[in-house]
DNA sequence: GCAAGGTC
């Protein structure tokens, strides 16, 4: 019999995978390492390697590190950009010793390594980390790797008799973003700490680190700060049409929607009330509906936990992974929004029917017949399925934090599984004198998904009165309005997640860490949105991080809301109370976004364009476009000119923060 | 004392 060593990325997925391959029939027996333990059974892989005797088995993610030797220790000499071209050895830290040693060890009796790490680039290098361990113990070692994507019984054993090699492109794009990330985040932490400390204050103590996320994450929240500081109300015009009918009041809104210039409003409004008599244009009735929700995403997972459980995004991936580690949910690190057709999704369903709160939803859904395959969105990172309920949960068994997270986790999936809301809209265009008004409403026929889904509403739900095409009426009201733009609001969690998402900073595991960190690093602070201050409008001179404005949110694109009427911007729905919170910038997180924006490169370290670009050169050494080496080279030149260029503007930075962070001169 | 990425 061929003896095979298999090790998978968690300990989950070596126990999931042993479990399919044995069909239960497998001996356990622990590690030295306390969360790790080797399955043994027997397996056919079919040809070539045949009946086999196998040992399962596991890493904790990443078993080396990266690190500069111990003659690079000091901050000040050799000097930081030394470490642009200093060696760097990959070790393995102590608490994986045991891992490695298990490994090393399993190997010297196997002939073949099949590896079981995710189908992601990490997945892949932790592979690499993995084949290494065990070529020490046994140099003849045969490698192969398994593909899969979920751990359905019938996806892995198809995985398990079609072995694929190891992809070293996407090994060495991973070994090349660890070797830049390590070289630049100690060089250029030790620069702006050394060079900075002298100018006492907060910068006399604190540590000013830099790092290729959690810098492009602070220019999101400086750069939007700047946008509601620098904002210029402008006061606008527009036309009130109402109508009275049935005992309803139907507002039409302008087709124009508003001007900013009150002469040509006044002409076209006294057009409009010359022509007295408005004229029906159209009326038409059709069937709309509102979507239900994707598939749950890490990142959508971690938006609506700050939007609607009160939680900060790493508060809920904590409590994400404790419901993963009891088994209750899917593993909550996922890029997929989309369900593989073979996953049992009914049985899931079925699994929430003794739930008080949602299971007779779950129930009409399965015996009701009202089951809806989930919609199916456009990514899917291979590795994992969207987060899921795996087993039922009583409320008793969770604490109040995971008890919060488990429900909407349920109720997105149940949503998932139901169908879409349904209704009727009716448009109503009307002319009045020579302009365009238009009422839009909606009765909803079927609720379908939101009956389980309290998170989303359908709102601008009204009936309208009955109108016919070419009837004329005389508006009940016209009304010329003065009303005034508004600045947009400081971003929330989820929109920095967002930020974050769309420019490719962090993965889902680590955006809520890099959020954190600039806490930590006090370059930026949280502040109760609508709280704190009074919130007087037409100030514009308070320093950062002094007070919030109590604003509502904004309710218009690129950061220009209005709210209509004489009142002004007024409370639109940001009062106290919501609990969400806005990301303000220090006077050090301007400070250093200023610094860096103002000296002469032609991308600053606090724009999101460079770690974008190292995202695509990865992407590049995968698809043997590029290699490490050309990677390595290309960026490292780079990120050291920026160096030398920060060392001879370090004036530049140094004014910056004397201007904001002490109020001292123009900064210039 | 420094990064970002895995996972517990």
């Amino acid at each position: 019999m061929t003896r095979v060593l298999c090790v998978a990325e968690k300990p989950s997925i070596a126990k999931a995978v042993a479990q399919h391959l044995s069909g239960g029939q497998y001996q356990t027996t622990p590690t030295s390492d306390k969360y790790i333990k080797n399955y043994t059974f027997t397996f056919n892989f079919g040809a070539p390697l045949g009946d086999s005797q196998v040992t399962m088995t596991a890493v904790r993610g990443h078993m080396t590190t990266a690190e500069f030797p111990d003659t690079y220790k000091s901050w000040s000499h050799p000097p930081p950009d030394s470490l642009f071209d200093a060696p760097i050895n990959t070790v393995i830290p102590s608490d994986c010793k045991a891992i490695a040693r298990n490994i090393e060890s399993q190997a010297r009796s196997a002939s073949v390594l099949i590896i079981w790490t995710d189908c992601d680039r990490e997945g892949e290098h932790i592979g690499s980390e993995i084949r290494d361990a065990a070529l020490k113990g046994n140099r003849n070692i045969q490698v192969k790797r398994a593909r899969f994507s979920n751990v359905e019984r019938s996806h892995i054993l198809s995985a398990a008799r079609r072995l694929v090699g190891l992809d070293q492109k996407q090994v060495d794009a991973v070994a090349a973003r660890i070797e830049l990330d390590l070289r630049i985040g100690f060089a250029f932490t030790r620069f702006l700490t050394n060079n900075l400390r002298p100018l006492g204050g907060p910068m006399g103590e604190l540590m000013i680190s830099y790092g290729s996320c959690q810098f492009p994450t602070l220019g999101f929240v400086v750069d939007r700060y700047f946008r509601v500081k620098n904002f210029v109300p402008e006061t606008f015009w527009s036309i009130k049409l109402v109508h009275e009918r049935e005992g309803m009041k139907v507002n039409f809104n302008w087709a124009r929607n508003r001007l900013f210039d009150r002469a040509a409003v006044t002409v076209i409004y006294e057009r409009c009330l010359r022509a007295r008599e408005a004229t029906v244009k159209k009326v038409q009735e059709k069937p709309t509906k509102k979507w239900k929700p994707l598939p749950l995403t890490t990142v959508e997972l971690q938006k609506m936990a700050t939007r609607f459980l009160r939680m900060t995004g790493q508060q809920a991936m904590t409590v994400a992974e404790k419901l993963y580690n009891k088994g209750f949910i899917s593993y909550p690190r996922t890029e997929t929004d989309r369900f593989d057709k073979a996953m049992n999704l009914r049985g899931l369903v079925e699994k929430q029917f003794p739930d008080g709160r949602w299971g007779p939803f779950a129930r009409e859904l399965i015996t009701g017949g009202k089951f809806n395959q989930p919609r199916e969105g456009k990514n899917d990172d291979k590795a994992h399925p969207p987060i899921h309920p795996i087993t039922y949960a009583a409320p008793t068994v969770l604490d109040e934090q995971e008890k919060k997270v488990y429900e909407f986790v349920v109720r997105r999936f149940l949503a998932c599984c139901s169908d879409d809301a349904k209704g009727m809209a009716t448009d109503v265009e009307v002319q009045y004198g020579e302009e365009m008004f238009a009422a839009h409403g909606v009765i909803v026929l079927e609720r379908n998904y939101l009956d389980v889904y309290p998170y989303e509403n359908w709102t601008g739900t009204a009936m309208l009165p009955k109108f016919t095409v070419g009837e004329r009426f005389e508006p009940t009201e016209a009304m010329m309005t003065e009303g005034k733009t508004s600045p947009p609001a400081y971003l929330t969690e989820a929109d920095l997640i967002a930020l974050m998402d769309a420019n490719g900073i962090g993965t889902d595991a680590t955006m809520a860490e890099h959020i954190e960190k600039i806490q930590e690093r006090k370059y930026v602070v949280t502040m109760p949105r609508g709280g704190g201050g009074g919130g007087g409008e037409e100030e514009d001179n308070e320093p950062p991080a002094a007070a919030g404005r109590g604003r509502g949110r904004g309710r218009g694109r690129g950061g220009r809301a209005a709210r209509g009427g004489r009142g002004g911007a007024r409370g639109g729905g940001g009062g106290g109370g919501s609990g969400v919170k806005e990301f303000i910038p220090t006077s050090l997180g301007v400070a250093l976004i200023m610094g860096f924006d103002r000296m002469s490169f032609e991308i600053s370290l606090g724009k999101p364009f460079l770690r974008k670009e190292t995202e695509l050169m990865m992407k590049a050494i995968c698809e043997g476009r590029s290699t490490k080496q050309e990677f390595l080279q290309r960026n490292i030149q780079q990120y050291r000119t920026v160096y030398h260029q920060s060392s001879a503007e370090l004036n530049i930075l140094r004014a910056a923060c004397r201007q904001y962070v002490f109020g001292n001169g123009n900064g210039q």
